[in-house]
RNA sequence: GGACAAUUAGCUCAGUUGGUUAGAGCGUCCGGUUUACAUCCGGAAGGUCACAGGUUCGAAUCCUGUAUUGUCCACCA
């Protein structure tokens, strides 16, 4: 069967993704045990449905170093796995039930569960399909989802570690609370949205207080001002009774330095309730913390005859009832300040008081009595995990030097339930609180059947937190005995894993938690490495949603079109790591080229490069083998070094130059003169699809399989043909191949081509219309003259003459490199514009020739600056001399 | 308010520790179906590397400041 003309992708991407998932390939375990091992714990999408760009994105560049990694014979191990995404999904959920006119509440938790649950299956099994397409080669006998039994278990343990640790605590506390999800949210779960609003100002006793949120101040009875503010001096301790919204109200004047003189009229109210701030500071002077707003954010018993409103929607009939006592000063309509939103679903979060866990971050731990804080910043100080690029280390300390306890417990149903039990007095029990893995029959304490366990869930990312190792099979592969631990069987094989590849945007909620967790439950780091990629744009430089359709990248409609190929390479090329990336479909077209002409290139060496005389090689390399060779010598050792510093982008670029530029431009037209070079062409041909595979792994295997069926012998290349390029192995350096003569030499019968090429184009020379040309060279026409045929045909030359010595032409065009000088004896020369350029280029070379003659007549240069470069220097002086010699020699002949 | 990026050709972006005349892709212009590829080939035009200082023999690259854009963090009632 051979090849088609265009590589149709949507032709081989399913068929070769599952050759190579039939071969196994994707398991270390068929990889040699005693190889050193690679392992990327693949960041879980979460269960809500379908992958987008930026899934792709990390996809793409986490194959790359897998393929990679396995074809330099790492035991490679890439872990896939999906999220639970406790908060995602059930909303998710709650939106496709609010269609059918039905809640949660209505459902039950069981019966919700279950719904989520035949949802979340169905996700996955879309996921699984998605990443399958990308062309990920991961592990899928390891696949794991958070909720499974084993990482279940894990949790909990976690959990009770710390929990006997004295790092996790209950304790009534301010929580950022979603009304809407009806759950606490952790610090960083909040989003901040800028809002224009109006900030009011009231007459509260003798002093103007200001407000933003008067719906929270029915109970405010505590007037705070800074302690050395001359306005309320006299008004510190004093106590008044003021009108207010339900009527008259007492309150008093305390002074605290935390007000600030300068914002509103440097007098505030204390809301306890409601704010964190105000909490702190109601603590602090022991006033009763009441609670304005509820759960459902509506108003309590303690807003009189608002009680049951919503509280935002209240705040206009509170303003007008407290317009008509006459107690609003006046409005600022024009404040400006950041609205706290619920990163799941926008709603604005309501501070207020609530029974919750949390887990201290400043208490020492059993780990050297190093608080997790601690533990998470030496994990990073010391290098033992470095971060791609350096600069997010900087945001990680300082996101961890800001870092409060970290609540862990949610009022959401879908997730792991925290393990606690109650013995509940309401039911005869004693009120012991019980932490256990598993549901005790009786209480311990009092021996009655009273426990009831927590209703709560984990924060999502406590048990994501966990992710590197509790897929690993932990807490079965571990065992700590006396602060040692001893790891087992997939733990000890591949933890701490070799490179977290996530985007920078879930640097704090996850890749800081798992720090936290791998830290303190292993001691050790779970990664050694972190490359954080970019988040997708779109043209216009803003995040891709799924709202603006126009410039929405679906991986999904991209693949069949363009080519999984074609996306990972406009992933991956022109990218830069934690840089954020504008992507559109023309991009991605351009790169579906880019894949045709690779095929194309494989296409004419397997189907129509002359297959006779492969005794060739045995006559020696020509000029143009020895280099295409030297050079790739050079590629394969600068690709190389390219991944392994994780700058993929310009190991994809000096593979594109090569291939292009060297291998389709020069090395293959040449073949086609010299004729027989099928071992050669089949050799580089390997190299470059071995070289080329984790960028695009599909074409290249398809245009490998297709060289294994020609069984083509190459060029002194013994290393093993594995039936699939997947598990090839990587290039080697061959440095008795490296030939820098070879190299000079082809570059000069490169440039004399080119010159040529120019000079046709410019003296409008038909492309068709074949020209003659002298070439005179004292001491490379030997040289050249061995390349006649190649100059005929890639200068399009009918008849080529080259000497030593002797009269040149004249009135011919002229050009010269180092002593080869080239004249085209053109009938209809345009001398004007010969005569224009060649005074432009004097031109720009005597500019040249000035600034190096003042470089190197400057003292200071030649007595600091290294040897080679003055001699660098030296010699692109004299060539310049050279050259400036030369154009007025030619410049005479036009005179002439 | 603090921090971090970015600013290089019309567009999207590279440019490894400072060292030739700063590169690529796309786009533009000119020419072309030469038996792998028009999803192609040949040729060309196009940049005072945001601005102002400084360090250095030498700066797109290092330092300081400014401007613009973006992101993150904090947040005052």
């Amino acid at each position: 069967m051979s090849l088609s003309k265009a590589y149709t992708a949507s032709e081989h991407e399913d068929v070769i993704y599952k050759q190579w998932e039939e071969s196994g390939a994707f398991n270390p375990d068929s990889a040699d045990p005693k190889a050193k091992p690679f392992s990327i714990a693949m960041p879980p999408p979460n269960a809500t449905g379908t992958l987008h760009i930026g899934h792709t994105m990390m996809l793409v560049l986490q194959d790359l170093m897998i393929r990679y990694h396995r074809m330099i014979g790492d035991k490679t191990l890439w872990l896939p796995g999906t999220d639970h995404a406790s908060i995602a999904t059930q909303n998710k959920v709650e939106k496709l039930l609010a269609k059918e006119g039905l809640t949660r509440h209505q459902l039950g938790r069981e019966q919700f569960i279950a719904r989520v649950e035949a949802y979340v299956a169905e996700s996955r099994t879309r996921i699984r399909t998605q990443i399958r397409k990308v062309g990920a080669s991961c592990d899928w006998s390891r696949e794991r989802y958070t909720l499974d039994k084993g990482l279940s278990r894990a949790v909990n343990e976690v959990f009770i570690k710390m929990y006997h640790d004295g790092l996790i605590y209950r304790d009534y506390r301010m929580v950022n609370w979603c009304p809407r999800c009806h759950s606490t949210l952790s610090d960083d779960e909040v989003k901040y949205k800028p809002e224009t609003t109006q900030f009011y100002y009231f007459k509260f006793g003798p002093v103007i207080i200001g407000t933003a949120r008067p719906e929270t101040k029915f109970q405010d009875k505590t007037i705070v001002v800074h302690p050395n503010d001359p306005r309320y001096k006299d008004f510190i301790g004093k106590e008044f009774t003021t009108e207010w919204i339900e009527g008259p109200i007492s309150a008093h004047v305390i002074a605290d330095p935390i007000v600030d003189p300068e914002f509103g009229t440097g007098a505030m109210t204390i809301t306890p309730a409601h704010s964190f701030e105000d909490f702190d500071l109601a603590k602090k002077y022991h006033r009763p913390i009441i609670k304005i707003i509820n759960e459902n954010g509506e108003l309590t018993d303690q807003a009189g005859s608002f009680a049951g409103k919503n509280a935002r929607e209240s705040r206009t009939a509170i303003i007008e009832k407290l317009q008509a006592k006459g107690v609003v000063d006046h409005i600022d309509e024009d404040y400006r300040h950041n609205l706290s939103v619920c990163y799941r679903c926008d709603t604005p979060v309501e501070p207020l008081p609530s029974l919750q866990w949390f887990v201290n971050v400043n208490a020492p731990t059993h780990r050297g009595k190093k608080s997790l804080k601690e533990l998470m910043r030496t994990a990073v100080e010391s290098g033992r995990i470095s971060f791609i690029p350096p600069r997010f280390e900087k945001t990680y300390f300082h996101w961890i030097d800001n870092l409060r306890d970290w609540c862990i417990s949610r009022q959401i149903w879908f997730g792991h339930q925290m393990p606690v039990y109650y013995c509940k007095k309401d039911k005869g029990g004693c009120g012991e609180t019980l932490v256990a893995s598993e549901k005790p029959d009786i209480c311990p304490k009092c021996k009655k059947e009273t426990l009831v366990q927590d209703e709560d869930t984990f924060d999502t990312w406590f048990s994501s937190g966990l992710w590197t190792f509790s897929t690993l099979g932990w807490p079965d592969t571990a065992e700590e005995k006396a602060g040692k631990i001893k790891k087992t069987g997939d733990l000890a094989a591949f933890h701490p894993t070799s490179v977290m590849e996530t985007g920078y945007d879930i640097l704090f909620f996850w890749v800081a938690r798992m720090i936290l967790m791998s830290e303190y439950v292993l001691g050790e780091e779970p990664f050694r490495t972190v490359y954080l990629h970019g988040l997708v744009l779109d043209i216009e430089g803003k995040k891709m949603s799924k709202t603006k359709e126009e410039t929405l990248i679906d991986p999904l409609d991209v693949i069949p079109k363009y080519g999984a190929d074609a996306l990972r390479a406009s992933m991956l090329i022109g990218v830069t790591p934690g840089n954020d990336l504008r992507l559109n479909e023309v991009k991605i077209a351009s790169y579906r080229n880019f894949v045709n002409k690779l095929w194309n290139i494989g296409r004419y060496i397997m189907e129509f490069s002359e297959k006779d005389s492969v005794t060739d090689t045995k006559q020696g390399l020509s000029t143009a083998d020895a280099w295409i060779i030297s050079r790739l010598n050079a590629v394969v050792d600068e690709v190389t070094t390219h991944i392994e510093q994780y700058r993929f982008s310009q190991a994809a670029e000096t593979l594109r130059s090569y291939t292009w530029d060297e291998l389709a431009d020069w090395y293959v037209e040449c073949a086609k003169v010299e004729g027989g070079k099928q071992p050669i062409l089949f050799s580089i041909l390997r190299a470059i699809l071995a070289l080329w595979h984790p960028f695009i792994p599909f074409v290249t295997e398809a245009l490998y399989q297709r060289y294994r069926e020609l069984a083509i012998p190459t060029l002194g290349d013994k290393t093993k043909q594995p039936q699939q390029l997947i598990v090839h192995p990587w290039p080697r350096v061959q440095k008795k191949y490296t030939n820098k003569k070879a190299e000079e030499d082809f570059s000069l019968i490169r440039d004399i081509i080119q010159a040529i090429r120019n000079a046709r184009v410019e003296n409008g020379i038909s492309a068709g219309q074949k020209i003659q040309a002298v070439l005179y060279s004292p001491t490379r026409a030997d040289l050249i003259r061995s390349h006649e045929p190649h100059l005929k045909r890639l200068a399009y030359l009918d008849f080529v003459t080259i000497i030593e010595k002797g009269d040149r032409p004249s009135n011919a065009v002229f050009l010269k490199f180092s002593d080869v000088e080239i004249y085209l004896p053109l009938g209809l020369m345009r001398v004007e514009e010969e005569k224009t350029k060649i005074a432009k280029q004097l031109d720009e070379i005597r500019t040249q020739i000035e600034l190096l003659r003042v470089r190197l007549a400057d003292a200071e240069f030649l007595a600091k600056a290294p040897k080679n470069i003055v001699k660098k220097e030296q010699e692109r002086l004299a060539d310049f001399q050279d050259k400036i010699a030369h154009l007025q020699e030619q410049q005479e002949k036009f005179t002439a």
